[in-house]
DNA sequence: TTGTATGCGTTATCAA
DNA sequence: TTGATAACGCATACAA
């Protein structure tokens, strides 16, 4: 087994320091042509590599980003986190991923744990669970460690920091406006509880566009339903509350579902019905998935760009950890160092497949 | 901004030694009672939490396993690295993941980044280019720098180390017997070319499978994909190939796909041209993902456990990485120390649905 | 019971 | 042009 090779190791055997080692190794000057040479050619044959951690160490700063998600089984993160990966390698960095599960105490265990000279920031999207009880204490208290946060997705007033959302609103009422346009009358929203923030703002969204377009907003026509549903073992009755609504409402003839989820299995549900798609009921679904694709009929959707907001994340975290940098080496004055902080809304798009007319 | 807390300060504000504090916090009971409480009050007060990367220097251990896979929008690598955090966290380890894009280049140059110190061991899936070219050097070096490596899914014999894979044959085999035992005579296969190991094995299974139930394999009904079907702008080449497939075999009554995208699509195409599911053909797919769950009809699996492989992945680098410390503090011989490595099989399970009888 | 010195691998400062 | 030394934050062998 070949140990590490090690600048006191290239000295030693060349019988010169190591700080004359390290300087041939950076190119400096200082050192004499053959000394550099010999030194170079040396460290090459041995395959040379520094050690991160000793760089991290001594430079205060790991090169490392942490990714802070409460789910990787989704296409949604981890699309976003592919969008991380691909801007921090391209720029130096290496990503290490967190999951909270949706779980408070997860979140703030491994922030915790990462905080601890880990990373140089993070890049997260908050916990259900964290939403719901509106503790943020650990992110101010990481941010006042100096350890800069962007949040994406979902994201809260609370924390001062950079943000990479989509434009949850817009886009909701983009895809509504979409099915008015093409003749429903009868539209239903399927979504979540209010505190997930994304499901608040795309109801909003809903609403909006119906006002706009003065169709009235017939509340029997808004099925709000409880995480729960999603699981899997719950398929059965995410698919009743949908029959019942579609009971409820014969006259339905169009669906906004703020998930694919329910996109998909209100598509499911209708046919069984005996509803055709798109002639008896449009259905529109906010979403990047596979699910939409594959479906049929395939789903016209609202994409999100989850690569996109994961690139953005990333760059925004890198510029301000860069920035930093550059006001240490400037001894730029403590009070105007502080860059504001920037909310960066990801354009949401139309695909038009064949669940629409 | 606070700024993080070390010994050092602690011991500077307490007027004791920075040994003295790094005990006490130890709770080493060479420490006085009355000063180590002092210290360890004060250092609870200050919120002190020891710097991994100082500890990683020091004990010549990151805590951090490297996680490198081909592709992370992809339901059963994103299921196994699942599988991975769950284990490494309950053992008190940080996972860091880098995607190779099934790309040679950047497995290596990934490799590399990480081995420098950063990771203690690597949990990995082998690129699609990397299996082309064959060239495994970059997994051997690593090895014989002494960081350990557990191969999943997509593994290899000329690397000599822990390896977890599913029962691919096996799994296989169970699949296309259970269409023979539903009564199907002509057992359609599509495939992948055969340098992709579990696309080998899988056919392997399908061929053993029909010799063992003495139905005569007809090599028309062998469909080998290219990887390039694959791709979301290709899916009408898949289709077509999958139509061209069905149509030069009416008599075909069932089909066994070696991924979900491959099953899926014949479904489509199979309702497409008429064919009623599973009355006229029967499909069974190899895959966990989400699409055959919401497929209509839904589609009988193959399931790989992800998460397993994940799970037993990690526990059998964990426990690699532990076994050589603890040869360190007994100062094993060397040459009895090398542990025998491990080839686990994650058993498959056939999950019905309702695209078969 | 506590403190001093050393080292992990690196770079930077200061001398020579 | 090169080398010795200190420092990053921590743990530990050895002194006191």
């Amino acid at each position: 087994m070949k140990k590490k090779v090690t600048l006191k190791q290239i000295a030693r055997e060349l019988d010169v320091s190591v700080s004359t080692v390290s300087r041939a190794l950076a190119d400096s000057k200082e050192i004499g042509e053959n000394t550099r040479r010999r030194i170079q050619a040396f460290a090459k044959f041995l395959n040379y590599k520094p050690n991160n951690i000793a760089l991290s160490l001594k430079n205060k700063k790991t090169k490392t980003i942490g990714v802070l998600i409460p789910e990787i089984v989704h296409h949604f993160f981890s699309t976003v986190i592919r969008g991380i990966e691909i801007v921090a390698n391209e720029r130096g960095y290496n990503v290490i991923v967190g999951l909270s599960n949706e779980s408070f105490s997860k979140e703030v265990l491994n922030m915790e744990m990462l905080a601890n000279g880990s990373i140089d920031g993070f890049v997260l999207s908050i916990s259900k669970e964290t939403l719901l009880k509106q503790d943020y204490h650990h992110f101010n208290e990481t941010i006042s460690q100096g350890i800069p946060i962007v949040m994406f997705d979902r994201v809260v007033n609370e924390v001062e920091c950079d943000k990479v959302i989509v434009d949850d609103f817009k886009g909701s009422v983009k895809a509504v406006k979409k099915l008015v346009a093409n003749g429903c009358k009868h539209i239903g929203l399927i979504t979540t509880m209010d505190y997930v923030s994304v499901g608040r703002l795309r109801t909003q969204g809903y609403l909006r566009a119906l006002e706009e377009s003065q169709v009235y907003a017939e509340p029997d026509l808004i099925l709000k339903l409880d995480d729960m549903v999603s699981l899997e073992e719950n398929l059965d009755i995410l698919e009743n509350e949908i029959e019942q609504l579609f009971k409820k409402n014969p006259k339905i003839d169009g669906v906004f579902a703020v998930n694919e989820l329910y996109a998909v299995t209100a598509m499911k549900v209708a046919k069984k019905l005996g509803l055709a798609i798109p002639d008896d009921l449009q259905v529109i679904g906010f979403t990047d998935g596979v699910l939409s694709k594959h479906a049929s009929p395939s789903l016209t959707i609202v994409s999100q760009h989850g690569q996109k907001i994961g690139e953005k994340a990333a760059d925004l975290l890198i510029d301000r950890l860069e920035m930093e940098d550059e006001d240490n080496d400037t001894n730029v004055n403590e009070n105007t160092r502080e860059q504001a902080f920037e909310t960066y809304v990801i354009e949401t798009e139309i695909i038009e497949r064949e669940s629409t007319k």
